[in-house]
DNA sequence: ATCTAAGCGAGACGGTACGTCACGTCTTGGG
DNA sequence: CCCAAGACGTGACGTACCGTCTCGCTTAGAT
């Protein structure tokens, strides 16, 4: 809570309340957690959060935009990743986070259904980034650095081995056909580093 | 415990028409088209299909299910595949054309907005079955024929490989951070492939 | 009581239009006992008395006109008067013969919703004339004959006088300000003659 | 000091627009004279009154309240009585003014086919003791005042007097079978008014 | 120490769509 | 050849949220 950057604006009047914004994601994140995404509605937000409509609209455009935030907000704490023995080793690491994330019934499937969502807003865009891609992009980096430490061959596609091992995971999330567990993202990363590694 | 057969339906009453179906599933198909799934309203499909909101109401039970029922009706023309030459050939004509249906603006990401519906009701699992996972059932039986021919080792596991080959399409298609096209389908398939063949 | 005498007998085919006429109005009236007017509902009365629904329309052209016929119908068991003594004493018993007719909840209450029925509709006019009417008219004979008896002067207008007499009856059974019972209808016709007796 | 007075309600929101509530009374009677009480639906009041059909609900629980609001409304309009003269004569020019009120077609016929209102809602009886017996009340003082001033016996039964005056009005209203004019009302009273006088 | 602009909870506003009900008509197939 | 069953188009019902707009009040920085 420092945040007490010297802002250029003059900023007169009250500002905003800390205390709302946060009453309205407890809300919408309970609302979410009993009902679903089609739940969280301005009414109830601001029913439960004891807060007046515009305010939520002060700083959030739609409902929809609310939820995603929500969302958003609920997976920043998830950061603490291990970097430590090789490149491929931590792949599976990171992997088995994101399983482990999205496994849960609020972690994986409601906030999934968010996935596909209407528009291609820049909430949504933003939701999707941090979400659903952030995890590719580490994979990214651990991929060019197993390149780079011989781990894998050099004339890998990158882009297509990482959808190669995002893509069924979210793929079991979405249409849910199939478990997500670890048993799966192990099997799943071996297959796929089979055809990365060098032949020799 | 189960209900005896005794469903021999007198099938008493005027019958449902096909008329006013037909009218409902184009008026429905429609709307989605110019307008996306918002578009799909029970108002608007009566108003332009001509036909009362409760004749609709008595096919289906709410419009989400209305919707669904249009995706999966418009994917029932699909053509059947060419089944000449190789399980592996097949494999990748298959695949071209899962990438045709979903590489378009409205047969890909109108359908597949849908992909993450709301609940787990039949409707929803019927749409997830025909729509989503129909072709990677097909895609089943060609890695099984291709196992037998010895294009592909026996030790694989299938379900992983299912989930290899057709989860970065659908990941695509629902997250957008990368284009959806030949080319990528080509590259996928050519290098699940190489870790799928025998090493001799 | 009892109307079963003889429907033993196949009939190989058709009349069955009694049958279904009797169950359509023995279902209204159970219907209307139970909600009210409003619940005199086609559909309902479809159902309940297990016949078409184009089977009542045959019989009567609407909703509305379905239930002032239930309430007719329930209206013609009533038609003992004594006729014994006095033309003034039978117009007394007479009055107390209607105060008792609508002082009971669906007898008066219910069946006056009615009163004000919609339109001027020939089934309309006919429940008026029938439930409503029909002690005025029986008045209209007794107030003749006790002109006739001397009992009343010659020169009373008998309308207005008819009017004094009944629309206060109707008038609390609709309004309901005041109870309708036995001793309101004698301090009533009391007060009454007292104007229309012959002052000597 | 001043001690506050906390009697008053805090009123917190934004309040109810009375230009909407005018627009939907307006709309309401016009389409209450246009076609009956059966036109004045709450889509058709909302289209007409350019207002969110909401907001109606939000002032009446449903279309009978409102319609008998409309009807209250168009009531409260109505002038007062003269006051001059004798009580007798004073009764008579109130009398007249009840005739004049009902036995216009819309002003008569159409608004007491609510006479006989559904329920014993509150509105309903709202609405039976502003339209219909205000007259009645106004009657029993006017009654009163003629029994002071000896016009009229000492030993009457008040209640059932007024009834023998404004039953009649109203029967005639209601049923229909006799005009409702100035030379009934004078009529009328001028029969009840001979039993009412003293004997001397 | 005031002024005053912006934020606050509350809630009414005009709308749109919902899903239900009953209407009165039409259309089957079985008795 | 009826007639029960029930689907049809119509249209109003009353409800839920939408996103916007007052209200009368804080609240706190600028005057």
């Amino acid at each position: 809570m420092i945040d007490r950057v010297k802002t250029e604006k003059p900023k007169r009047g009250r500002p905003r309340s800390q205390a709302a914004r946060r009453a309205i994601l407890v809300a919408a994140a309970d609302l979410l957690e009993e009902g679903g995404i089609s739940a969280v509605t301005m009414e109830a937000v601001a029913t439960r959060a004891k807060v007046g409509k515009p305010t939520i609209y002060r700083s959030w455009p739609n409902a929809q935009a609310l939820a995603m935030a929500t969302l958003m907000e609920a997976d920043t704490a998830q950061t603490t990743v291990q970097e430590s023995g090789s490149p491929l080793a931590d792949l599976e690491g990171q992997l088995l986070k994101v399983v482990e994330k999205f496994a849960t019934k609020r972690g994986g499937q409601v906030r999934l259904m968010l996935a596909a969502a209407e528009q291609d807003s820049e909430i949504a865009k933003g939701f999707r980034n941090q979400v659903i891609l952030k995890s590719r992009v580490e994979g990214h980096a651990l991929l060019t650095r197993a390149i780079s430490a011989g781990d894998i061959r050099t004339d890998v596609d990158i882009e297509i081995s990482l959808d190669m091992i995002y893509g069924p995971l979210f793929y079991r999330v979405l249409i849910g056909h199939l478990p997500l567990d670890e048993e799966f993202a192990k099997g799943l990363l071996k297959e796929v580093l089979r055809g990365l590694q060098p032949s020799d």
